[in-house]
DNA sequence: GGTTCATATGAACAAGCGTTCAGGTATAGA
DNA sequence: TCTATACCTGAACGCTTGTTCATATGAACC
């Protein structure tokens, strides 16, 4: 009935798939609640959106690119190596607490027929982001030699499986304790506790 | 048309739907794919179960009690805590590439409406079996002191993304490598790499 | 007022779903 | 051969779904 711009109602749908999707996946999910959660009509979705897939699409693309740009905006400089995983451990959870609904959705339809290969690409580029930060630490004496690659995908692993707990269970894991974890497990020498 | 044993269908009524449910999650499964799959027909699985969410859930009762079981069989014994977290890492490891298809069921389907309580109960089970270990460890002086309900907690979300990785990406990591990473991080003296 | 345009509506449609049930078929014992 | 029993079938039913489209509404111009 109101009239609304474009803008603000292409927005409210989006808000509105993203809490029904993350809620009951895309199969579940249906158009209908979709736009009584959104006050707007059933057609109105198909006006903003072809169809169900390319809304779901659409909402996928936009919030991995907040992820994203994150990731690329973290300085790589003159860090330490502990430094540069903190950072990189404490970028991934702080996004991982902020957007809950999404990881939900994205672990719920991890096999969805598609973008399943655009998911493994971005989880096989934060494992080599790892990587490199574990070669330039042996390299420089700070972390005890190991085979980097296996390392690697252990951490990526780790971190998978806290941000899953904090989607899942909404605990807070300090990105600190994991750090101190991991780093533990990494540095030459005795790693103090604070 | 073949005749068969009530318990033979039962069982190949069980399999398919493993297959379909674990490949197209809860919703988007149905029973006609189930019955193609079983090669029965549609009205037989209505004869062994009173409905699509009993037959899903008798998967997932099925399934489960499989792993319990054999987590409960783990000799608590006289191990170093070492050995008996190596042994349960070992075990879920296991577990999770002998049965992928259940670990991605359970995966997709975590908020699933029903169950949710067990699934959490399962899980802060198997969180407090950990630090009996820890505790274990810290009290006969093996591993460094350390809030062993924060590691805990840390180790079995590390658990949780490996196994998640494991039914992903079907890639093998070999529990061994798992173990020396968290074995590093809680040991006392350094830990020899092999 | 009249016209145009972007925006919004929800009944209607076809397709697919879970579920039922009246009936069919093979086996075993009489 | 007949009967009883266990097992199986798939067309049919009612409901929900994604999607369409003829129609309506309000604002901005002349």
């Amino acid at each position: 009935m109101n009239k609304r711009s474009g803008i603000e109602t292409k927005k409210r749908i989006l808000e509105a798939s993203m809490d029904v999707f993350s809620r009951k996946g895309y199969a579940a999910a249906n158009i209908r609640e979709i736009a009584k959660t959104a006050q707007i009509s059933i057609g109105t979705i198909y006006i903003y959106f072809k169809n169900k897939e390319e809304l779901y699409q659409n909402l996928i693309e936009n919030k991995k690119k907040e992820l994203t740009d994150r990731i690329v905006a973290m300085s790589p400089g003159k860090k330490s190596a502990s430094e540069a995983l903190k950072e990189f451990i404490r970028v991934h959870l702080e996004y991982a607490v902020r957007h809950r609904e999404f990881i939900l959705l994205h672990i719920r339809e991890h096999g969805f027929s598609f973008g399943i290969e655009k998911k493994r690409a971005f989880f096989n580029q934060q494992i080599e982001i790892i990587e490199r930060i574990i070669k330039n630490g042996i390299k420089s004496g700070e972390f005890r030699k190991s085979n980097s690659v296996d390392v690697a995908r252990i951490i990526m692993a780790t971190l998978r499986g806290i941000i899953l707990t904090i989607a899942l269970d909404n605990v807070n894991i300090k990105p600190e304790a994991l750090s101190d974890f991991i780093l533990c497990a990494l540095l030459k020498k005795e790693y103090g506790k604070k």
